[in-house]
DNA sequence: TATTGTTATACTCTATAACTATA
DNA sequence: TATAGTTATAGAGTATAACAATA
């Protein structure tokens, strides 16, 4: 395999609109659900990693902590998170799922793959193998930080 | 290469998970830019296909009809699109980009590339190889009819 | 009747600014 | 002082429902 030269602007144009798309694509999907899409990812983000601050929340989902206390609130308002005191720390609020919260998350998940799933069926092996390669990248690039931002 | 039977539950998760960060860390690149997501494809959409229809523009987006006349009300509002009569069907109003439009859509698409583009470049050849196959497969599923829709 | 497009209204998600409480 | 979190307010983006104009 040569030094191929992929020119970086066509790639960065060819995988910015793609993934626009099918992010898009996910989001309508979700519209009819009764959680949109950053409550969701809250959700999905508490169900994997435990109980989690608002800091914590905000920072993995890159927005500011006003925001990601507002959709929080959302959440503890349609009892699908609850708060919890930091029992070490005064300032520290602690969110995590109640059973409802666990149950709306998985029902959510296994809906919106329906469609995404199918795609995927009809894929190649091949094109499975580069997508799941492509997966890991992305989320590598997705998760190094901004120039002047420390690890 | 086996048939290596990549788990398309586990496929389909990973997919999403990487897309769904790499498309928030553009969205919050495109903060601090004038227009925002919805905005800004569109005018890459006429910018690309040349002058469109409301319907074609929602059609292509995957929103209503009416989410999509409130953002070209915007558009025009701010004076990056105008709005002309079709000769042949009354009914019909065709979007075009105005000079500030122009300008606006290279200019963002210019300054959005920056922190991607720097990461590609970090990215081995064999990587931007995967990559941009994986941008092709995407876009090949997102384009996909949902089930029952016609293409 | 069907298609194209609009307006009214409401919800989610996001941001900035100003604030309280704890470390 | 610095950190963790909240509230007030505003704007983008989306949806459904109800509508007008043209084919």
């Amino acid at each position: 395999m040569t030094t191929s030269a992929i020119p970086i602007d066509e790639l960065s144009q060819q995988l910015r609109t793609g993934i626009g798309r099918v992010y898009r694509r996910f989001r309508a999907l979700r519209a009819t659900d009764e959680l949109g899409d950053a409550a969701m990812s809250v959700l999905t983000r508490v169900r994997k990693e435990g109980p989690q601050t608002l800091t914590a929340l905000s920072d993995d989902a890159r927005v500011t902590p006003s925001s990601m206390s507002q959709t929080v609130n959302r959440l503890t308002a349609g009892g699908y998170l609850v708060r919890s005191a930091d029992p070490t720390d005064g300032r520290r609020v602690l969110f995590e799922l109640t059973e409802s919260g666990r149950r709306t998350e998985r029902e959510s998940i296994a809906r919106g793959r329906a469609w995404f799933e199918g795609e995927l069926t009809r894929a190649t092996d091949e094109e499975r193998a580069v997508l799941l390669r492509a997966a890991g990248i992305l989320e590598r690039i997705a998760d190094a930080p901004a120039p002047g931002e420390r690890a």
